[in-house]
DNA sequence: AGAATAGTGTCTTTGAGACAGTATCTC
DNA sequence: GAGATACTGTCTCAAAGACACTATTCT
């Protein structure tokens, strides 16, 4: 049982994936971009055509190690874009991918994408339109998306390093938010942290700080 | 600026796109299934192959009407299903569409997935495995996507009728979610009903009930 | 000392859940 | 009248939000 007959001179389109990788500092989201050569510098998210013996997902890994030399990271599913004219070169289709690191190892081709100070925002939304293809308003959906899951899944997991300190957390919602949640934080945060040290840096003003990571998740996902 | 150059001999996957089309009445979900002839009368989700030049929701309305005789429905992208033997005709990803209705004209090929009763539930939990491809996990993320979005969302606008008694609504909630407001519900639900008017039709035991509309969106979408 | 950060405790308000109780309709 | 449905009101408990206050560390 073949395609061949059917549907060999059917016209179908391509279908490509695309990651938005983002990873949290600070104040600060900031999402992974590169240029390659055949969009004369544009700047855009790493992805490429599906390999027809690939699953879409190791597809992703697979680019996104090759073009932008990441890996490692965590990754779900965000949406298929399929406007007709959203590539000039044909009719492809992209299956997007929400990716999130906690690696800050590498510097190159990472923008901040949002930030406390509002000026900062304003600039980067432009920067957004002048992505490849529809990849602004991809970068835009997929923040949303990690913004309406942040209490409801484990996805700060991804964002936040091994041993973090509260503030580190709080900093983290509230940026995506947009909220303020004062000395609430921690209750609302609840049982999803675990103590598993002290911060013995002394980098700051203040005593020393607990550590936590994310607990094992009771399986909210979703 | 044309694939023919780059692309044109390599091989690409499939498109296409499947609606998981529910409905509900009293404490039961239904979903629409048809039965192709060339899958020796399995039933499977109306769907078809992705036209080069449409959208895949267009495509999904043309295909909808034409095999499923369908039309006029709420319809969202749910997920992109690519496993690779997903189809054993070949490499066939599929963009499925959680599509809602309120139309009970039709009868032929809806089958009820839930209901109040364990034991209905039991039964059809296996017809799902029965369906062709993974049509039947399909219809669970449907289902699932469908329960969790239900507050946070405008959908069962478009599983009730225009006008409705509160009951009806809240039926609705319970069967999916599995709970029991009890007289609460009309709280929670606050003001997003409008009342429309009353039940004259003197069908039931009981004081006339007053009717309502999902009230105008406060685009608290997705 | 002063400034920044970490952390606790408490007061108020809001909303969820449970449920008693009343009114209205059909049969 | 019986039984079902519609609707209101109230009590309790838990969580959210605001915020005062203390403690610790660095400069």
């Amino acid at each position: 049982m073949s395609l061949k007959n059917d549907l060999e001179l059917y016209q179908h389109p391509y279908v490509t994936v695309d990651g938005v990788l983002l990873r949290t500092r600070d104040s600060h989201l900031e999402v992974k971009l590169i240029q390659p050569s055949k969009l004369n510098g544009q700047w855009s998210l790493p992805g490429g055509f599906v390999f027809i013996d690939k699953l879409a997902i190791d597809t992703l890994r697979e680019k996104m190690s090759e073009k932008a030399n990441v890996s490692g990271f965590y990754a779900e599913q965000l949406q298929t874009y399929d406007a007709l004219a959203r590539d000039e070169r044909g009719r492809i289709i992209t299956i997007a991918y929400l990716c999130l690191t906690n690696d800050f190892s590498d510097f190159d081709g990472w923008f901040s994408i949002i930030s406390n100070e509002d000026l900062a925002r304003e600039d980067m939304a432009v920067k957004l339109d002048d992505l490849a293809f529809d990849h602004g308003q991809i970068i835009r959906d997929a923040k949303e998306r990690l913004t309406n899951k942040l209490w409801y899944s484990d996805l700060p997991k991804y964002l936040l390093p091994e041993a973090f300190r509260m503030s580190d957390a709080q900093k983290l919602f509230e940026m995506l938010e947009g909220s303020n949640y004062q000395n609430n934080f921690r209750r609302l945060i609840g049982n999803r942290l675990v103590e598993v040290g002290r911060d013995d840096s002394g980098l700051r003003k203040g005593p020393k700080a607990r550590l936590y990571s994310w607990a094992i998740s009771d399986k909210r996902e979703k």
